[in-house]
DNA sequence: TAGATGGCCCCTCCT
DNA sequence: GGGCCATCTA
């Protein structure tokens, strides 16, 4: 992912190239007209605006092989910038196919984080670091300004850590330093500590030599703005520039594009307005709109033309997404021809869903479909819960991107904090985790002392650390841990020279005791991780330093590289963009969950619209077919809650949708709406007694409830449905007391469309729809 | 000091 | 339901 740094201009590399086309090269076959003219159009600056599934990535990777071929630029003179990872690697791999093994030598080909980090790492000393400068995640983040927050003698309650995370990560998204930063928003946190606690942070980040995420880019601004040398350094080399996903840039990386591109001005940015879904990290759609003010004379080119979808899958995109308001507005149009339409269907709860998609899948598979080209795209991270369970029940293959990563898991944390100790021993943050795992008898109490023995001093924590080894100041036993301690990291430092990084975790996880410990536990989940730590070393095989490996660690997050072979793929919309699936499966689009409650509380309309771009990016990631699924019944934090089909399936174009509910689905349910009295969930239990064990309140009610006769399969709108139930009842105020049938009486806390929330005097806080409830007194 | 218990808050989404 | 934190007990 990371090649060594040394590819550039050698005459092997030249040798390894294509030689010039003459003519029409044939890697300009395959292009419709407007691809061919972004290909061909190299200088100056040029505006793609691809649609979904117009084959904008085909146009990108053929330009850069043109570049190359065509000896415009050498490999190492192409800056190309992509969003994921995932984006990164495979341009690469498709740019790879075109050019040969000269891609080898693209060593600017990554995402802006990536690219930075290596820009830093050149230049560190400008920013105040040294070069073997830790990237510190989330976690860390959140545990060091913790410790701000209670060493200033603030209340962590009042100004969560959280809190001032995001504010510092929004302003260096902004590309603004604690300096930067006016009063509204240094108001921000803590009554106008904003700024303060911003300087503390930043502070404590130099004296750890380490950088968050946000810090690559605007340390590299940084330097940019400060030393003129270094950025002609750039902007010289640099002699095209290709960015995808425009959309989502941010100011931080518009800045440092800009500045990038100021002097030879060969840019090439490619975006779509409609598939913008970062504004919450600050990314600007005002950026694509802005290029052509900032590039005179840009080219802009449209590709229009989709190749991926059926008719009916582009129709249901594009009828919702033409409920945005705020868009360019394009026309996507295909020669392709048949194919399904969109199904929705509605069902009775989430483990009903995974059930069906469950079936769904297998059926797919029977009929011969790939299982690497079906997919499960999900709105939030929690719902692949349910998914996963389901697929380990009836042993279908499939694998989570993202979520609850390899590298988060508890003894993978571990072992890196134990490589980053020794890799840079002012990472206090990492030895702080390790210094009592496994055990060694050292608390809270030791580590006290171990840190102010490094104030005093005014080392790191390691420094502090080895003074009282040596020092009188603890008892003996105490003393003799932290000296054989401090002795073990010496030696795999000295260590750390000779062996292989992934012989040098083997060693340290040995002699630190750290698998004696699992092994010792015995339990089925000790297994499991000592398994997690050798494929940890084997992953390790791949890199040459321990430097090259932890920075990979840092950036990319996933390990999908590891798994091969067939299975579905389930992940978040965010992280489907880009990726195409001939089957797509889409669950939970229910008010609340998708748009998602936070989007609809606190945006407003731009936030509304995000959420629909992003329906809009889910729907286009299916080439063949596509099926979206909603629930009546969910779990939320542990608490059965009812829901209303999303309000995007009403939007959704009749002519491009079959809508369905199944025989223990949703639609009864909105029958109860229409007449209050009637038990919704009567039939249900009657038809799958088993399911009502040990099941939430709906399942209880639904068990208790009269017979009623069930209603054969229902095939209808659910668009009356959504659209009554989403009218709320106009006789219920705040404060007001309420009966339940189920929950008894209580207090009206919270009224939300038709949702209310209730404060019942013996059931406790629950939310319920308000047909359910009478009003009382 | 370590492990167990109970309350609290939460869950977007990515690098 | 689950992770994190503070608090209590052996």
């Amino acid at each position: 992912m990371f090649p060594s740094c040394s590819l550039v201009d050698t005459p092997e590399n030249a040798l390894n190239m294509p030689s010039p086309p003459e003519g029409d090269a044939p890697y300009l076959n395959g292009l419709n007209a407007p691809q061919r003219e972004a290909v061909l159009t190299t200088e100056g600056p040029v505006l793609m605006l691809a649609g979904a599934g117009t084959g904008k990535t085909a146009a990108l990777t053929t330009r850069l092989a043109h570049l190359v071929a065509t000896r415009r630029a050498w490999p190492s003179e192409i800056l190309c910038v992509t969003f994921t990872n995932r984006a990164a690697r495979e341009m690469r791999e498709r740019v790879g196919h075109l050019i040969g093994p000269a891609v080898e030598g693209m060593p600017w080909l990554g995402t802006f984080h990536a690219i930075c980090a290596k820009m830093l790492r050149r230049h560190a000393e400008l920013a105040g670091l040294e070069s073997n400068y830790t990237i510190i995640d989330t976690d860390d983040q959140l545990r060091l300004l913790k410790q701000l927050i209670n060493e200033h003698g603030l209340d962590e309650k009042r100004w969560p850590a959280r809190q001032l995370a995001n504010l510092i990560d929004r302003w260096k998204n902004r590309g603004l330093n604690p300096g930067d930063l006016d009063t509204l928003e240094n108001e921000a946190y803590a009554d106008g500590r904003g700024q303060q606690f911003y300087t503390l942070y930043q502070a404590r980040m130099k004296a750890l030599n380490a950088c968050d995420f946000g810090d690559l880019l605007l340390h590299v601004l940084n330097i940019f703005r400060q030393h003129r040398d270094v950025l002609e350094l750039y902007q010289q080399r640099f002699k095209y520039i290709m960015v995808d996903e425009y959309q989502d840039t941010n100011a931080v990386q518009y800045l440092w594009l800009r500045l990038l591109a100021q002097t030879r001005k060969n840019i090439c940015v490619v975006g779509d307005d409609d598939q913008s879904i970062y504004s919450w990290r600050g990314a600007e759609v005002a950026n694509i709109l802005r290029f052509e003010k900032d590039f005179p004379g840009a080219k802009v080119i449209r590709l229009e033309q989709n190749y991926r979808s059926t008719p009916d899958i582009l129709g249901a995109a594009s009828g919702l997404i033409g409920e945005n308001s705020q868009r360019l507005g394009k026309t996507l149009w295909t020669e392709t021809s048949g194919g399904d339409k969109v199904r929705v269907v509605g069902v009775w709860d989430a483990p009903e869903e995974a059930r069906r998609i469950g079936d769904d899948i297998e059926r797919l598979e029977r009929e011969g479909a790939p299982l690497d080209r079906v997919a499960i795209l999900v709105r939030a991270q929690y719902q692949t819960r349910e998914f996963e369970d389901r697929f380990i029940q009836i042993g279908l293959p499939y694998k989570i991107i993202g979520g609850f990563r390899f590298y988060e898991r508890a003894e993978i944390r571990d072992a890196l904090a134990y490589l980053r100790v020794i890799a840079q021993p002012q990472d206090d943050l990492a030895l702080e985790r390790i210094y009592n795992q496994p055990k060694r008898g050292l608390g809270a109490k030791a580590l006290e002392t171990m840190h102010r023995k490094a104030r005093e001093r005014d080392v790191p924590l390691f420094a502090g650390m080895a003074a009282l080894a040596e020092g009188g100041e603890l008892p003996a036993r105490a003393r003799n841990t932290l000296a054989a301690l401090v002795g073990d990291f010496a030696r795999w430092r000295e260590q750390a020279e000779t062996l292989s990084p992934a012989e040098l975790l083997r060693t340290v996880l040995e002699e630190a005791g750290y698998n004696a410990m699992l092994q010792a536990e015995r339990t089925p989940e000790s297994a499991g991780r000592l398994e997690n730590l050798s494929e940890l070393a084997r992953a390790m095989e791949d890199y040459p330093t321990l430097g090259d490996f932890l920075e990979h660690v840092s950036l990319v997050m996933d390990n999908d590289a590891a798994n091969d072979g067939e299975k579905i793929t389930i992940m978040t919309i965010h992280a489907a963009k880009g990726l195409e699936f001939d089957h797509v499966f889409l669950p939970g689009w229910e008010d609340g969950v998708f748009p998602s409650q936070r989007a609809l509380d606190e945006g407003g309309l731009a936030s509304l619209e995000e959420e629909r771009r992003l329906a809009y990016v889910a729907i286009t990631r299916a080439r063949r077919r596509c099926t979206i699924f909603h629930a009546a019944n969910r779990r939320i934090y542990g608490q059965w809650t009812s829901s209303i089909p999303s309000r995007f399936i009403a939007e959704l174009p009749d002519a491009h949708t079959d809508q369905e509910t199944t025989l223990s689905g949703g639609a009864s349910l909105w029958r109860a709406n229409w007449s209050e009295r009637d038990d919704p969930f009567a039939h249900v239990a009657r038809e799958h007694p088993d399911r009502a064990q040990n099941r939430g309140p709906g399942w209880q009610r639904a068990a208790k409830a009269p017979f009623d006769p069930a209603p054969k399969r229902v095939k209808e709108s659910t668009r009356s449905a959504a659209s009554f139930a989403a009218k709320p009842r106009n006789d219920l105020a705040l404060g007001d007391r309420v009966f339940h049938d189920k929950f008894g009486y209580g207090e009206v806390v919270g009224q939300e469309g038709n949702k209310l929330e209730v404060e019942f005097e013996n059931a406790g806080r629950k939310r319920v729809l308000d047909n359910f409830v009478t009003r009382s007194e």
